[in-house]
DNA sequence: GACGACCTACGACAGATGTAGTAGGATTCC
DNA sequence: GGAATCCTACTACATCTGTCGTAGGTCGTC
C-alpha cells in the first residue's frame, strides 16, 4: 500500500542529507557532519547506513585512496516529492489545496515568499 | 532525533483513518472499511493493529455487548501537523515557503482553493 | 444442545531499521 | 619497526511493523 515512501528510514535520510549537503564524501565526513548537527552516532553506524543506501541504489561509491567516497544517487527533489505524495495521499486524500491553505495559514512565510506566491497565484488566476 | 513522527506505521495509520472516517467502531467494521478501500488483510491483523494503537494511547476502546468498540484519540489534524513538521524539518530545512511554492507550482489547485489562497495572501500582505 | 458465526487473547515470525562491536589490513609517524 | 590511526568487512542484536494462526469463549438458530 501507500507506496513504500522510498524505503528510507530517518537515520538513512539523515545520512543522505549529509551527502546532499557536503557532496561526495567519506564515512568520516558524514560522521563529522552528523556530529556537528548534534546527532551522535558511531562511525560504524554511519558505515552501515551508507552501505545500506548503496545496496538500495540510493547512493554509490568508489574507492579513492584509502577510503570509499560515497555520493547520493537519489535527489532531494525526488525524495521530497515522494514524501509529499505520501503525505497527501494518506492525510489529505491526495488534495494539495487543503495542505497549501493549512501551510499558508499556520506557517510564517517570508515577505519575499509571499511576494512570489502572489505572483504565482496571479498567474494561476489568469490561466483559469 | 526528528521526533518519532507519532510512531505510526502505514498500516496503523490506515486503521486510524478508518476510525476517523466511520467513527467509533469494531474490528470488523474497520476490516470491512479496509476491504472496501481495496486493502485486504486478515481480521486478526486489524485486531492487532487496533490493540497496538490502543497501547500507544492513540485509540481507546470499551466493550459494547460482544465486541469492543474502538475510537481514535489522535486527531487527523495532529497527525497531519506532525507529519508535515517532520517533512519540513527533514527535507525543507523547516522552511514552509519553498514547500508551498512547490505545491502551488506542481499541483493543480481548484479554482475555489485559488480564490481562498488569494484571500489569505492578501491578508498576509496587508499584515506585513 | 450442537453448529456456525463472531469475538478476544496470545503467540509467532519475518523484514526493516537503528546502532554498534570486533577483526584485521593499510598508513603514518616517531 | 612498533604504536597509533584509519578504513573496511562482517556480525550482532533489539525494536518496530505488518501479518497471521490458534485456542477458546459467546450467541443465535435449527
Amino acid at each position: 500500500m501507500t507506496e513504500r515512501q522510498y524505503d528510507l528510514g530517518d537515520a538513512e535520510l539523515a545520512v543522505l542529507r549529509a551527502l546532499w549537503e557536503i557532496g561526495p564524501c567519506t564515512v568520516r565526513e558524514v560522521l563529522d557532519f552528523l556530529h556537528d548537527s548534534g546527532k551522535v552516532v558511531a562511525y560504524t553506524t554511519v558505515q552501515t547506513l551508507l552501505t545500506r543506501l548503496e545496496q538500495k541504489r540510493h547512493a554509490a561509491s568508489n574507492k579513492s585512496g584509502l577510503a570509499y567516497v560515497y555520493r547520493a544517487k537519489l535527489t532531494r527533489e525526488r525524495v521530497s516529492k515522494s514524501r509529499l505524495n505520501s503525505l497527501l495521499a494518506q492525510l489529505y486524500d491526495g488534495a494539495a489545496g487543503p495542505l497549501v491553505l493549512q501551510l499558508v495559514r499556520s506557517e510564517r512565510l517570508k515577505p519575499e515568499e509571499i511576494k512570489e506566491l502572489h505572483r504565482l497565484i496571479d498567474e494561476l488566476d489568469r490561466q483559469s
